[in-house]
DNA sequence: CAGTGTCCTTCACGAGGACGAAACGAACGT
DNA sequence: ACGTTCGTTTCGTCCTCGTGAAGGACACTG
């Protein structure tokens, strides 16, 4: 396995045998091989180290949401709910949880929940983030899964 | 992504252009191909099926099933359902306690079980589980056979 | 082998509940 | 005056879960 994270294209000659590795950042061509053929089994060794080495988003103390090199500003209601989404990142947060981070000091009414969810949804789809819904049980903070996110 | 967790090998014509998944259960190459990097490869396939889905399910308290690194949520009676059989992984579980499991207030007709079976089947077919039948004595939850890619 | 009953699988349907989303208006800040 | 935030209402859709019914797979019997 690369302990450092570092991706490894093995050029296997025409007479030699090729690796058999699980390892996800390791890769093996049978030379002779085209430069395309090349660029694509790189091009895929690279994205898997991206993919590997993203972290848990973030939320500074002024409510922007960082996330994969990008951010987007939150309103306080959607904060405190992405804040409380964070400290359980991907893992379910029950409705009861969120309306209480949400809403500290009321009760907010059936729908309210929802709807900032749907708000909550569509910003942070712009990082790349997922909030899935696990039926009545509550819902998770999640990355999108090889998403094309808008800039 | 493999939402099933069965591996793919694309074969790729001499003309055409390789597929960029990153996903680690796909993988493809560049025909014409010999015998000994086909198997090589579909050998690798099914060491990462075998690495990804080694271990036991598991049922969080959120009512999700974790296995092979993915999961799906369950509702309450197939949850019930599939605790009672993760208790007697890959043995045999009568249908008199699968029914006492599912419905500890009630007793349920005769086949409510058997549609709830059909359901559940479907949804941990997602992470390559699979109930199978012994007839007249129950239902018994495993891994789904390791199979080779198709082309 | 044909007949028969049991067990199992699967579909289609409907009621009820949980959730999603648009639209509207009020309040707020700049 | 303008855009943003936020709560409410309203309506639609999807999911859950039991029911009925049709049919397949299997063992047992004559």
């Amino acid at each position: 396995m690369r302990e450092d994270g570092t991706p490894r294209l093995v050029l296997v000659a025409e007479d030699a045998t090729p690796p058999l590795t699980t390892d996800v950042l390791e890769d093996w061509i049978r030379l002779p091989a085209t430069d395309e053929d090349v660029e694509s089994r790189v091009q895929v060794l690279d994205d898997r180290v991206r993919a590997t080495a993203s972290g848990a988003p973030e939320l500074d103390e002024h409510g922007l949401l960082h996330f994969g090199g990008r951010w987007v500003p939150l309103p306080p209601v959607e904060m405190r709910l992405i804040a409380a989404m964070l400290d359980r990142y991907r893992t379910v947060v029950s409705r009861e949880a969120l309306s209480r981070a949400g809403w500290p000091e009321t009760v907010p009414g059936r729908n309210v929940l929802d709807v900032h969810i749907v708000r909550l949804r569509r910003r942070v789809a712009d990082l790349g983030l997922v909030i899935r819904t696990v039926r009545s049980r509550g819902y998770l903070l999640e990355e999108g899964s090889l998403e094309s996110a808008g800039a």
